[in-house]
DNA sequence: ATGGTTGTTGCACAA
């Protein structure tokens, strides 16, 4: 059984005493990390090593910045995409072989605004993302996708459609990216075992938003057939979002046998 | 419609 989990941590030298609990708790195999906030030099690899993890980080400081730390082996790194795709100035994809999965850590641009450049810098990185899947590996293995997509799959995926319909997260040409995606052979694991429940993995810290209910369901575990066909059990975990100093997304946790 | 909160080599900007 390998337990693969993904959290955006909003800064991981803000949530390290946070995320180390966590993974007492949970014992994670692999746990892919996002918004990590630091350069690579300043991740606390040794603290991981202590735990019984390999780490490989792609971080650049102050913003963004992936992980994939990972019990059982962690090999082939590439940070950034892969092959001759435009590089993105920013460290917002890590992909390592563990277990014999091949397994992407993502941080997609959240966007912004529809009529803000960052927009279309996210449709165009979603597309890199594709041909990224295309030259790194292929559907017929064990690949996995997760991390922060900033993109709610579908309508039951938001708090309250009506006043998001319009914004980013909800589009029709960034949900046809996810498409795109699953058309290639990805699922989303969490849908795939929980058909129209409408539970959330993010949280504004504003308004009081997590402890009203207002979220959206933007982390996701994306599994080819063979994940899908071994992935048994597939929670968010909504308690880590509770209690002082959280980060503002929960984790989402996948078992596969 | 607006505002609200958190994090950062912060004092503005991203989320």
């Amino acid at each position: 059984m390998i337990r693969l989990a993904t959290w955006n941590v909003n800064s991981l030298k803000a949530r390290l005493e946070r995320v180390t609990e966590w993974i007492e708790d949970v014992q994670p195999d692999v746990l892919c990390l996002q918004e990590t906030k630091m350069a690579d030099d300043a991740f606390p690899s040794l603290h991981f090593e202590a735990m019984g993890y390999e780490s490989a980080h792609y971080g650049q400081g102050r913003w963004n910045g992936v992980a994939i730390i990972s019990k059982v082996g962690l090999t082939d790194v590439v940070a950034n995409f892969a092959g001759e795709i435009e590089p993105d100035p920013d460290a917002r994809i890590i992909t390592a072989t563990c277990a014999d999965i091949r397994v992407s850590s993502v941080y997609v641009p959240n966007g912004r605004a529809i009529d803000d450049p960052h927009y279309e810098y996210k449709l165009s990185w979603l597309d890199r993302l594709q041909q990224h899947l295309q030259i790194d590996t292929s559907p017929e293995r064990d690949v996995i996708v997760t991390g922060d997509f900033n993109i709610a799959p579908t309508d039951v995926d938001v708090h309250d459609p009506n006043k998001l319909a319009m914004s980013t997260h909800v589009t029709e040409a960034e949900r046809l990216r996810l498409t795109a995606l699953e058309q290639w052979g990805l699922s989303d694991l969490f849908r795939h075992h929980h058909e129209g429940e409408r539970l959330f993995s993010w949280w504004d810290y504003r308004s009081g938003d997590f402890h009203m209910g207002r979220g959206l369901r933007i982390d996701l575990i994306m599994g080819s057939p063979s994940m899908v066909e071994r992935s048994n059990f597939v929670v968010v975990d909504r308690n880590a979002r509770k209690g002082p100093s959280p980060s503002d997304h929960a984790p989402v946790v996948v078992d596969l046998t």
